[in-house]
DNA sequence: TTATAAGTTTCAAATAATGAAACTATGTTT
DNA sequence: AAACATAGTTTCATTATTTGAAACTTATAA
């Protein structure tokens, strides 16, 4: 889906094996496996036997199914604490959690999607779809589009063509030209807004993370439903939304210094 | 650190590559990385770029640095939503914590270690280290020894092997027999505690996670401070907290059983 | 400028991956 | 219970990929 894996040797097929695994939503036998691999039976055999003793992949003895593996977690445990901005945006998406009431989302572009990095829940009103490690599209997502939007020129445009335009409510913006032209709005008002753009009944504000030189890393936002609160209400958490963006954007400069002795 | 990646070719090294570079803890230059690797120079050199064109580590340009890649964040999302125990006890997790008012942690064992599947903080009061993802030892935590109380013999017999009893405060276990005495109480009370054994200042109680068949899957455990509370001040949480297991066993059994059509 | 280290490419040899075919379990139907 | 079908596993000659010493090309320091 996002990797070209053109020719990255054994390695880069044993990582299509993984993104098969997580293709089916379930754990998978083997013979499910095969059917949707491009890999001779052989193959995939060697590799899910590879990649199960890796720890990449695990095995169900019972049902004889396959799963991703716990190594999984534990690396990407490492990942999210060495990354540059959610260590470092944490205490600031707790505080504003704490101080809205709402759940509030931190989120990096990766590969024309959005990347959800963080979350902060003060409770379970509404089944928040995001979790750290979720990808949502760019264009109909209140993060997708601050970022987007605030994106240089050259890369933006990229961005922009990546995009699926997949209308997931009346509300979705259905293709570039309407969201070049909402992205203009939200550069020049600083955020963004998504109204039920890609769910039925989830609007959210988002604004921009910026390092001090300017450039976009990543992006906040505050989301509810629509039973509710109204875009309107979500406007008065506006301020604190921008300040939060704005203090994560100078903590995330700082420590993205050289940081050994 | 935990897998003997004994011939597991070529994908097998890469992995380990990837543990090298997690081990670091910090974004790291491919020749500091030279300097810790089994590999010679071309080697490792073209399997960072082939991990690195594969999304599973990220190169910053600016710095000339590797850190774990955003595929590994995606992967372990998958993996953690399709896992048998993790989504199936979240909602009882967030009852407990918002019940109680303290941290809630859930966790499995893995490779002799206690491997964090998710937590339920309220509030930060102190410094959760736990996190989805995050391995502690087992013979020094309240999950953990939880855990090991209601192994089958053989594999605790392995388990207990497998620890290496490091002290890391004046109440740690310093070794088998301590540790074994311990769970025999655990196992008889079916509660286990942490007294402060794997960090001063921090105390937890635990219960096993049992299905209905007696199988232990994992632990649930309240975690708090000395500066707060006493073990006695958890103990009134008890009854609650078995509750708690004991809903999430029932439940994770039957979501255990085949799923589709 | 020269010197030193870091990063990248080359290429023949060594090794590992490949997959057709055959085989062995594990169920399923008659 | 035998016959059948399907799923999972092993074999082995062939093929393709990986390997690493050496050479080369940048960056960085003296």
């Amino acid at each position: 889906m996002f990797v070209d894996s053109k020719s990255d040797g054994t390695v880069g097929k044993a990582m299509q094996v993984l993104d098969q695994v997580a293709s089916f939503q379930r754990p998978v036998r083997f013979s499910e496996l095969l059917s949707k691999s491009p890999f001779p039976k052989p193959t995939l055999y060697r590799f899910v036997q590879t990649l199960t003793s890796q720890g990449m992949l695990s095995f169900d003895v019972e049902r004889q199914t396959y799963s991703l593996g716990t190594r999984l977690l534990r690396l990407a445990h490492s990942a999210w604490r060495n990354s540059s901005l959610a260590p470092v945006a944490r205490p600031f998406i707790e505080i504003l959690g704490a101080e809205v009431g709402e759940a509030v989302h931190l989120a990096q572009f990766d590969h024309g999607h959005v990347l959800f990095v963080d979350k902060f829940k003060v409770t379970d009103h509404f089944e928040t779809l995001a979790q750290v490690g979720k990808i949502a599209p760019g264009y109909c997502t209140g993060v997708g589009k601050a970022i987007l939007a605030f994106m240089p020129e050259l890369e933006q445009d990229r961005a922009l063509a990546q995009q699926s335009y997949t209308v997931y409510t009346p509300f979705t913006l259905r293709d570039r030209a309407a969201l070049v032209s909402e992205l203009a709005t939200i550069r020049s008002d600083g955020v963004a807004y998504d109204r039920e753009e890609h769910e039925k009944g989830i609007i959210s504000i988002a604004c921009p993370i910026l390092t001090n030189l300017g450039s976009v890393v990543g992006a906040v936002s505050i989301a509810t439903s629509t039973n509710r609160y109204l875009i309107k209400d979500l406007k008065k958490h506006l301020p604190i939304l921008l300040k939060t963006a704005k203090l994560i954007g100078t903590e995330a400069e700082i420590s993205l210094a050289p940081t050994w002795p």
